[in-house]
DNA sequence: CGTGCGATTGTTAGCGATAACTTTTGCAGT
DNA sequence: ACTGCAAAAGTTATCGCTAACAATCGCACG
């Protein structure tokens, strides 16, 4: 930041004050056409770029939204993005994007990092903060938006699905089917809450017909296809009685897929699988997997509108309503 | 942005001059221990969040880095923003994400939007730019990293591999294998200029031995598992003679793969498949298919180095040598 | 040709922090 | 008790830009 070319020299070069060089930049209203042309090329000339942080400082205001999401690695939280971008793209504020990785203590440094900029709006991903991010929050003079899940308590605006209701749904679609031997494939499973509630739900659902897991692996990393397809494997081994296996993340049913079509398995004859999010990695697989939409980009999309609408008084409480499929393979 | 709270109520709350509140929150020395405490103290109680604005205008410094990425529905610019992060993890430095969506204006507008807020570093995926793009790049105060690719004329830093190379060597491995009637399947392709040297440099690669494509299909959309297998199904079907089918992602070549499964052909001997990439969902499919490894997390890591040196006069241009893996799909 | 009012342009005063410099404090050493 | 000096705390001046208010300018109109 040492590069000094700032308003001054371009108002210098036109022959105007800072201010009206400033009015001319930011297309504000009582500059003459001819005026404005001259800075603005003048602006061009020099390759002048604005320094916001003096704007922002001075103004009062920043024209971004900071987003902080667990992990970029997943197709989950870029289809978030997406939905926000979308809605954004039509405003002037622009979003930026932090990872936390899972971990509530990073959130919160995350967090903290991100309001020190003063941003415009806020969005988070679960409802599980640390004390004092949730102190954060409930000072932040900004709208805050805690998204993707319902189950619990938001500090402020909050829009998602009910994960709970989500495993529950889907332990009642799939004893419905008529599987009674089911098993459960968990990842991130400390770290993820709300897969861990998904797990719950589903426990709970299976436990309305008097159902209880034949048997569950949860595993601490992440999803990945191998690891789906490891796990899978695992599980079968030791309870090969198994007729149904619901797992944490559609990634990891693909993995479970993959080890039924190594093993010249039949889906959902001798195994049925389900999986959670409807990723798009299901859409050109040969057979159909069961999944639940988890209405990524609508939710995205809502928490760029209530961040426009800028209130910080009365939240916003948005429960949206996940679709299962079941496939072929249920 | 209304919210007053700053350092001042702070020093007013415990009793001292805001520049003693000042340095004791930055842990700067010259500091009593009982007074940093005392501040400490207050300014948790207060819930006072700096205002990095300021503190950044005043200081002229700023601790991020932008990247800016064409995209992040894809595995490829994660891994790398993984690489960069962990580099940067040890350090002052927060990365800040943007993205250009495949178009060269709204990387202008991104950029633009990045380097006005001083950052102490710019890492961009490709060199393909506006004019505007590169004299902003030019003239920017900080390091600039050009990522990704190393076929083409960066303005300053460049780590990357050669899509170029990459392309002719699969072309070589193919034609070593004794495949002939090659086909191409590619996906955004005015728009993805690595994907359209990697194209390049594969006929160039057949070219060598006097092979021409005997069939490509060139998607202007994005790359999907179920778009790779449609592809493939219509270039199949249309040109049922094919041995072998490069693809411009590996995203790609599972959906080819994917095909094949459904419609029960062999790999290789009905026909090859290798993509590009060396993606994690390779990993768990019966068949360990084709790829390149593009190096991805070592280039987000080497970018990450680069900015953390500072260097803004001698350029770095490093490029990477991808490494082919044959699998069992080719 | 002076008046008046809208259109333009300029001036002043911060925004909230920190760099650089000055002043005060605390206390060992004589 | 007094000097000397490092440690601790305070003052002042910006950083680059913009809000708010003040001053001109240009020209229609009587």
């Amino acid at each position: 930041m040492t590069k000094g070319l700032n308003l001054k020299d371009v108002a210098k070069l036109v022959g105007v004050s800072e201010m009206t060089a400033s009015r001319a930049l930011r297309g504000a209203p009582d500059v003459s056409a001819t005026t404005r042309k001259k800075v603005e090329d003048a602006a061009r000339n020099l390759g002048y770029v604005p320094n916001r942080i003096a704007g922002s400082l001075s103004s009062q205001s920043v024209n971004l939204v900071a987003i902080v999401v667990p992990s970029l690695s997943s197709y989950v939280f870029p289809e978030v993005l997406s939905g926000l971008n979308s809605v954004l793209r039509d405003s002037p504020l622009k979003p930026v994007v932090g990872v936390s990785g899972y971990d509530l203590v990073e959130e919160e440094s995350v967090i903290r990092e991100m309001l020190s900029w003063r941003p415009s709006g806020l969005v988070i991903a679960g409802l599980e903060h640390t004390e004092t991010t949730r102190n954060m929050l409930r000072n932040a003079s900004c709208p805050v938006v805690e998204i993707m899940d319902t189950d619990g308590d938001p500090v402020r605006h909050c829009v998602g699905i009910s994960h709970m209701d989500a495993g529950r749904d889907m332990a009642r679609k799939i004893v419905a089917q008529g599987y009674r031997k089911i098993g459960f494939i968990g990842t991130k499973m400390p770290q993820d809450y709300r897969a861990i509630k998904r797990f719950k739900g589903f426990k709970e659902g299976l436990a309305e017909v008097g159902l209880t897991l034949l048997d569950q692996e949860l595993f601490p990393g992440g999803s990945s296809i191998s690891r789906g397809r490891k796990l899978t494997a695992e599980v079968l081994e030791r309870s090969p009685d198994l007729d149904c296996l619901y797992y944490s993340s559609d990634v990891m049913s693909v993995g479970g897929y993959m080890h039924c079509l190594a093993e010249g398995l039949s889906i959902p004859n001798d195994i049925a699988l389900a999986g959670f999010n409807n990723l798009e990695t299901l859409n050109g697989l040969p057979i159909e997997l069961a999944t639940t939409d988890a209405c990524r980009r609508d939710i995205g999309m809502r928490a760029a509108e209530i961040i426009l609408l800028g209130e910080t008084k009365n939240w916003v409480f948005e429960k949206l309503s996940p679709k299962i499929t079941l496939g072929e393979s249920l």
